[in-house]
DNA sequence: CGCAGTGTTTTTGC
DNA sequence: AGCAAAAACACTGC
């Protein structure tokens, strides 16, 4: 469930930990979260570089390493960056690679295996990353930019375009139904429907829900750590996802689930229109 | 014990 | 084309 905060908590972690740093060793557990590179090249071409930055586009960390390389890690459900000190390796039976810094390190954990990590270059990575819509805590992201984004895509329901990673990169389905319910907006309003109000405040909810669950660290649900294995704050400040059955915080009315593109969709009968 | 539920992205099917 | 469902996997909870 790392959505946009998660994966933000992490990078800044990493970030400060590992910047400067050179990797000493990669350790694959489980070849397999490899994608489109053969074990033996990942380990040849990552081994000995300096993580010269940490970034995140939408849900990707981007681990930018010296030659113009960079190591894109998606966690998917339930990937986890655990760090270390010394050889006190957090190593568990869900550990897929192990990454050796001088001194420290990080495992990726995945329980699901769904989690992937992959090599690219400069033109790879950007033929990724353009496939992302823009970044929702872009300051250049504006009411406007955002208007216009909705508008071309008026017949689909506005969950599922929230979620849409080519819409707007870095929701997913919790931050999704905590900003339609600041907005007051039901999930499965189709766009076309929506009022100019109605469009400003999911665009204020947008920045108000992320910087908040960035600021609480992300959102510990069931599998989620940071970096330095502590759980996120936001799981408190969740005003519907998974409080169906629960009295709404604002009207008292029961909050609902309903299922919307495949996905559990929490919302208030009675606030969200 | 068995099976539905969990949520992200890609792939397949209608 | 365009959307919906399934698949990838593995554990939890009922």
């Amino acid at each position: 469930m790392p959505e946009l905060p998660e994966v933000e908590t992490i990078v800044r972690q990493l970030n400060s930990e590992l910047k400067g740093e050179t990797i000493e060793k990669v350790e694959l557990i489980s070849p397999g979260v490899l994608k489109d590179i053969e074990p033996a090249d990942f380990v040849n071409q990552v081994e000995g570089r300096k993580v010269l930055n940490v970034n995140r586009r939408g849900k990707l960390i981007l681990v930018e390493l010296e030659k113009d390389l960079t190591v894109l890690i998606h966690l998917r459900l339930t990937g986890k960056i655990v760090g270390f000190n010394g050889d006190r390796v957090k190593k568990d039976f869900s550990t897929r690679a192990i990454f050796y810094f001088k001194g420290k390190g990080f495992c990726f954990n995945d329980l699901r295996k769904f989690g992937s990590l992959c090599l690219v270059d400069l033109l790879e990575r950007e033929r990724i990353l353009s496939k992302l819509g823009p970044e929702p805590l872009d300051s250049t992201f504006g009411l406007e930019n955002f208007q216009s984004l909705l508008f071309s895509q008026g017949r689909k329901k506005v969950k599922p375009l929230l979620m849409d990673q080519s819409f707007l990169a870095g929701i997913g389905n919790i931050y999704a139904d905590e900003i339609l319910y600041f907005a007051g907006v039901k999930p499965d309003r189709f766009v076309f429907t929506l009022t100019p109000l109605e469009v400003r405040r999911i665009f204020e909810g947008i920045k108000k829900v992320l910087v908040e669950a960035i600021e609480a660290k992300g959102t510990s649900f069931r599998d989620y750590v940071d970096f330095s294995g502590k759980k996120g704050g936001y799981l408190y400040r969740l005003k519907v996802y998974r409080r169906s059955g629960e009295p709404c915080y604002n009207c008292g009315c029961l909050i609902k689930k309903m299922r919307l593109a495949g996905r559990s969709t929490h919302f208030c009968p009675s606030c969200q229109k």
